[in-house]
DNA sequence: TACTTTAGGGTAAGTACTTGTAAAAAAGTA
DNA sequence: TACTTTTTTACAAGTACTTACCCTAAAGTA
């Protein structure tokens, strides 16, 4: 019984694996370790590209604007541009990507709680709106 | 005005990332692309080490032993083995796993809506419980 | 002309994540 | 002894993700 394993082009499980599970689909989209941070930033409104980056000092550019490349790509943001100069670039959240709100705020309230559970002290930078 | 820029190891942003955000947080644990399958298929119950590997079949045992392991070490799965031979492990959420069914179910009903407004069609292995 | 600001592109290099393959341990059975 | 089953580990190799660094465009200003 030789077993039909290992026929995959290293990222077709992958794919799989997204279409078979809604919630790899969702982390898919906004899964990696920047992308959170960019929509928790967008949720209190529309922000500049120069806005985001000093929110966010850690981030390179070259990260920033992939990530904000990928997301409107997969229609969480929108990217309006004045024809000013120096330009004028503004980010904001569409529909899709407001109702993202409520897995953010689920996701932010289980680390909350697991914090607690362990005893560890809450970083304070979480109280802070963002 | 020299910039005071580029003073990280690389991974440091991570980490400096992780703690400003709870949402970070939750993708740090469960955040592989594999993690939330898992995970899914334990909310429905414990499972056996081979029962998930027949359930996910995508997945490489190396993947499903260093995942299961690391969810392990973050308290949200729990290992239960019985000393016979050949062995028999079961795996089940603890409950801090348990709470991530919030944060799970909010992902998967985003990923429903989302492929209603985007007018693809529902992969139907979605609708099937795990 | 030289310099400023804002939004981004390009490339190379490094780091982390995944995979493939092989194999170990343990107690019983043929 | 050789072989079974289930869970798990080790190592090497490949792929994807991030970073660092440098560079462009455009209009106004000194």
């Amino acid at each position: 019984m030789t077993a039909v394993k290992h026929s995959s082009t290293l990222q077709e499980n992958k794919k799989a694996a997204m279409a078979e599970c809604p919630v790899t689909y969702v982390m898919d989209k906004i899964g990696g370790h920047w992308k959170p941070i960019i929509l928790f930033h967008l949720l209190s409104g529309a922000k500049r590209y120069s806005e985001l980056r000093r929110a966010i000092p850690a981030i390179t550019e070259k990260m920033l604007i992939q990530h904000l490349k990928q997301l409107e790509a997969d229609d969480i943001v929108r990217r309006v541009a004045q024809p000013v100069v120096p330009p004028y670039v503004t980010y904001s959240l569409t529909p899709a990507g407001e109702d993202l709100k409520e897995v953010l705020y689920a996701m932010a309230y289980w680390a909350f709680r697991d914090v607690k559970r362990k005893d560890i002290t809450v970083p304070e930078i979480w109280t802070r709106e963002p």
